[in-house]
DNA sequence: GGGACGGCAGACATCGATGTCATACTGCTG
DNA sequence: CAGCAGTATGACATCGATGTCTGCCGTCCC
């Protein structure tokens, strides 16, 4: 349209307001709610009127305002609000994806923040979220404790948990198998023939991390291995730390054969750690990561992508007016051989 | 609090429906206005009424409903919206991490949505989210073409480009510098004592691309050499073409000696080609990734979340009320020699 | 003692849309 | 031609909050 000039002047709407329904209805010359009507597509609008009410609307530029929408037709959103950690890690950013990818298919739009892995901050955004009325909160909880959520739940807007369980089996949520692939990892070095295996792991108060630790343990028990206990570090929570703590480990006498790494941020540090060793010892790492085949780490995998979708799919339930008890989704792992972790020990 | 019984019988707040200030208002024994004063710390309430409408807030498990103040105070929300492609792209993640981070300081929210580089679904999302009258737009558009967006700008939305240009200066731009990062990488190959090499672009539509290719082509020229010619392979678009690409590649005769990818997803393309290689040509890639450093590899590197903040940050320049002519943010480029690109040729 | 003023509270309009109900008009039927 | 169904339209209330305006009371001061 009107390429010659800036949009500056051509209609006297007042600067940066956008026009209202009622001064479409104006210029269209018909009442407030049939200029509702006609733009909605509602029946019983003569075809003539409906023209001209669509026209005054385009010469307008006028676009619906949702919000007002949204108050009269019930106070909710579309919006499904997701709580994470920092979309950098591409764990979070996977989950991400298959939550927007699934709300899409039923309209509904994702609404993300990052809590910095910190309790207070993650309340706060609950609360501005639930102020938003969001038809759902998807969450990856930063803390140990976070009751205050479920009570939510109950309330009407449903909760899904990621990654964490809740405290009570109160919300639904969405978990991988942790203990599956932790005693998988072990098993598979332990079948290697190594037993000085050494455990780098994340910080042990959540739970995820704790499962992790006490399923490696258990499994070394059940193999009747101790050699691994002076390698046992936990609470590394960033790239280098975890590098150091492997460095460190690499130190002792006598030397660990094995590394089993519990998250992509400890195996990076691990990586960094391992570079240019002429002898490294074998690495297993929890998550899989871009790269992972080039580089040639063993990994236990698990699909990401399919966990947003699952918890969207949770949640999209509930939305729809499900009503019966919390349910909880189990992602598996595999291990994935590719060489990090078939070295033999030494 | 009651933690014995789930919430249900608690209070006669119908079902799955929030209870209103109104509601509050009764139970505390005041008027709606004053209850509104009393929860929004205006001046002027008695001490003892304040304490009984937060006290009848808390027992209805009151929240204020963000849709309906919105409405009043003016029609806009406290949301931003990036449309970008998909998250799992570390670019894009770390992008929309580097926003989220810079409105967070201003108290505003992202909302995200993927365009799947489809020009047409991203067109229904900008309509979706000016609905939701949004405050701001951020897009990494997809297409070629984006004149639509631009319209809107003048009607009071800012707009604000990242990574591709408006077709017209009329918005607010991020970009990298491509031109000097294309060059740097061909005059890095060029000083390494290399005259055949490879240039794996994707989309050539592309404004970025299209940069980074006349740039190459470009400083090529410049240096008098004219034996990469014969290893210019543009629209390769994912990261299996990629590999393939440069599978091919390497069996020309007389074979490239370096290889130059365009983008991350290339550049993982051909490291995956390149894998296991006896004797690997030279390898630079066009934007930083996890892990380069321990794989080694030599890349033009940028920073993407500084690119998100900056595009933030002119969002909420406008938001505030600046009113300048559109502006252009440079992010620059550096190499970073991590051993790939600088194997000599043979 | 009267007027001014500050503190507190409520009535009412308002934001921009949609739902309900009433009304005017048309054309058809018996 | 009365009666009635169906279409097209508009007036008005409504969603849940906030802004404006008004009124009441007590205190202070001249």
């Amino acid at each position: 349209m009107s390429a010659s000039r800036p949009a500056e002047g051509s209609f006297d709407a007042a600067a940066g307001r956008r026009p209202t329904l009622t001064q479409v209805a104006a210029l269209a010359g018909v009442s407030l709610k049939t200029a509702s009507r006609a733009l909605n597509d509602e029946p019983n609008v003569a075809e003539a009127t409906g023209r001209r009410v669509r026209e005054a609307a385009d010469r307008l530029g006028y676009r619906l305002n949702g919000i007002a929408r949204e108050l009269r037709r019930g106070a909710t959103s579309a919006l499904v609000g997701l709580i994470s950690g920092d979309l950098t890690n591409p764990f979070y950013s996977a989950v991400a994806s298959g939550i927007e990818r699934e709300l899409r298919q039923h309209g509904l739009q994702l609404v993300t923040a990052n809590n910095d892995e910190d309790a207070e901050l993650e309340q706060s955004l609950v609360d501005a979220f639930l102020q938003r009325r969001v038809r759902a909160l998807l969450v990856v909880p930063s803390g140990e404790h976070h009751d205050y959520l479920a009570i939510e739940g109950n309330r009407g807007v449903p909760f899904v948990f990621l990654d964490r369980p809740p405290d009570e089996a109160t919300a639904d949520a969405v978990l991988i198998d942790n203990v599956g692939g932790a005693r998988a990892a072990a098993e598979h070095l332990l079948a290697g023939g190594h037993r000085r295996i050494a455990l780098v792991a994340d910080l042990a108060r959540m739970a995820p991390q704790r499962a992790r630790i006490d399923s490696f343990v258990a499994a070394m028990k059940a193999a009747g291995n101790e050699e691994w206990e002076p390698y046992l570090r936990t609470d590394v929570h960033d790239v280098r730390r975890a590098e150091e703590t492997v460095r460190e480990l690499l130190e002792l006498e006598p030397r660990p054969t094995a590394v089993f790494t519990t998250n992509n941020r400890l195996t990076t540090g691990a990586l960094r750690a391992l570079r240019g060793h002429t002898d490294p010892p074998a690495l297993v790492g929890f998550d899989d990561f871009d790269l992972a085949d080039v580089i040639g780490t063993t990994v236990v995998a698990h699909d990401s992508v399919a966990m947003g979708r699952e918890a969207a799919r949770l949640a999209h339930e509930r939305i729809s007016g499900f009503r019966g008890p919390a349910r909880t989704v189990t992602i598996s792992t595999t291990v994935i051989p590719r060489g990090s972790g078939e070295r033999p020990p030494r």
